[in-house]
DNA sequence: CTAAATTACTAACACGATTTAGTAACACGA
DNA sequence: TCGTGTTACTAAATCGTGTTAGTAATTTAG
């Protein structure tokens, strides 16, 4: 920087000013274009860890997730995060835990040291968390997951409109008979689309019927088998709405070996629009999608909120928000 | 510092001795008691902005990919980085720059803003590249993807070992009548897997047929459509050996179609072990696993060798190690 | 018993920026 | 002519650490 000063013949602290564009330090365009061009000249690369250890901003977001990499889904979330902080000149400092609690809290404090902005705190399923005390010090956001007493802000998929969605829409096609094939395990997904499924129900006045709804694994062989069993009578459901994608698989499988075509004998629908399977099954599948690219770029557009706001001195006591996304429809060719 | 310094009754210095583990300062153990008593009662935490700009390590490694997240593979690539990093003490932080080439140049000067330590240069697919020049400014090793000249390490799957083995398994199941499908497009990969493929043949000697091998798009419909042309004689092939994962849940579909059971009729071998096909498809899917994990590792070790020796100053001009990974067997009911 | 070496520290500079406080030169209005 | 304001800068302090050079006290060697 001393460099570009001699060779634009100004103070460093000039220079400084005219790479920080200060509107206050009146620096003439002119000497401006000085400095520039000498910056330019000397291929000068302003030096970030001096720039943040004076401002006390680094520019960095901390992402810490469970298990980054091991579902696909994984890779959007952090695509959408680490996009839209770029837009903003931001980057993502990236760790991955596991599920082992001690090593979130060093994985935390490791980011803390490094003096990040703020921290988005990332789970591959929705589900409740506990994280580190010292996950406080600095903005935070819940991505895919929240803590039971809202004190953090959190984003995570709307469930139960999901479900609605996806149930309603059968029942717009006619189907009265709509079967539900889902997750044993009572995780926000498992109550959230179940009660959408009952929702809109309830709205076109259907009765709910507690054996058109089977719990079992999330896997393509738990689709197959509750699928066989839910269509084992032969007053058969007409549509058959499943957790996930891969079940959606089992389910085409189950299906296909009684003979029934989808979707003129029945309608599936699945949900995730897991890439891969989805769009690949014949016919295609129509699922519901998990917003987890809107996820990865809320949650950071949210966090940015807060720093500038912590920045400014703006903060406010106000409740943390938590939102939810709207998990969008996606229609092929399967209902 | 300071703080933890009076607390200790110490210098500064002499608090910085003891958290460096400076053994040349002969601090005894009681006092180095005293301070990190003092450091862990005041909860102090070492800025690493500060520490870095003055060693000049920041103990971080930036990570630019193409399309980091766009694709399930991606995922266990930087798992495999970011967990290697993790013992190490180091963090990544990440870039995508999807494929536009000005971005690419802005993603490394960011990183290089930012003091990385080393850049790990990434692609998601096995490919040829043109990073922009300012990258060899620091430590740097291609992943997935290479440059002509060899001029910087690199990390690619050992595509003709992958043809190789998986044809030749199929060779010493008694097969001799072996299918390939393959991509259409003259990536490494379609090089690669064919000459492991011919390779296999050739060693066996079992003249090669070019009716035998088809090309076409990699999706399932692709694997479809070509399986469905390769078995349409009556004179058919007992083995198929597909391009991805993809292309063999395509030739699922069309064997069946044909009535034709696999393995029993025909032996299929896919390539990818992806995530919710291969294990989940019926029978399972034999196929050959890309080293995305071990890749993602590997960059990550050779990376830190090659910045501890500039460090140590013991860089040597050698020629950059190309390195070409195995690509494992995974052994499952289809072949 | 003295010189040299070792022990156990500390003062002060350096890393490369940002930012505050200030100054010299000039313009302008009264 | 004086005082005030503005313009166009700069000197120096600061961020929090690492590191070199040095020192006083003690031990060891001869």
């Amino acid at each position: 920087m001393q460099d570009v000063a001699n060779l634009a013949g100004v103070s460093r602290t000039t220079v400084s000013f005219v790479l920080n564009k200060v509107e206050s330090a009146n620096i003439p365009t002119e000497t401006q274009d000085r400095v520039l061009a000498a910056a330019k000249e000397l291929n000068y690369r302003r030096n970030a860890l001096a720039s943040g250890l004076r401002s006390q901003k680094t520019h960095t977001i901390g992402f810490v997730s469970d298990v980054i990499a091991s579902t696909p889904y994984a890779g959007r979330v952090v695509q959408g995060a680490q996009e839209r902080a770029w837009e903003e000149n931001y980057l993502l400092l990236l760790v991955n835990t596991g599920n082992n609690q001690a090593m979130k809290k060093t994985a935390v404090e490791t980011l803390l040291d490094r003096q990040v902005d703020g921290i988005i705190y990332a789970t591959m399923y929705h589900r409740e968390v506990h994280p580190p005390a010292s996950i406080r010090e600095v903005p935070t956001v819940l991505l895919d997951c929240f803590v039971a007493d809202q004190a953090l802000p959190s984003v995570v998929p709307d469930e139960v409109l999901g479900g609605y969605t996806a149930t309603n829409y059968l029942i717009q096609q006619g189907h009265r008979k709509i079967a539900f094939i889902c997750d044993a395990v009572k995780v926000p997904a498992h109550v959230g689309r179940l009660a959408g499924y009952k929702k809109a129900l309830a709205e076109a006045e259907i009765p709910f019927d507690a054996d058109l709804v089977a719990f079992g694994v999330t896997t393509q062989q738990g689709g197959r088998d509750l699928t066989r069993k839910l269509f084992a009578h032969p007053d058969r459901p007409t549509a058959l709405f499943c957790y996930n994608d891969r079940m959606a698989m089992g389910a085409y499988d189950a299906l296909h070996a009684l003979n029934l075509s989808i979707p003129n004998d029945v309608a599936v629908i699945g949900f995730d629009d897991q890439d891969l399977i989805a769009a690949d099954l014949d016919p295609g599948l129509t699922t519901m999608a998990l917003p987890h690219y809107d996820m990865g770029s809320w949650a950071v557009n949210h966090l940015l909120e807060l720093i500038s706001r912590r920045q400014n001195g703006t903060e406010q006591a106000s409740k943390p928000k938590q939102q939810m996304l709207e998990c969008p429809f996606i229609k092929r060719n399967s209902a």
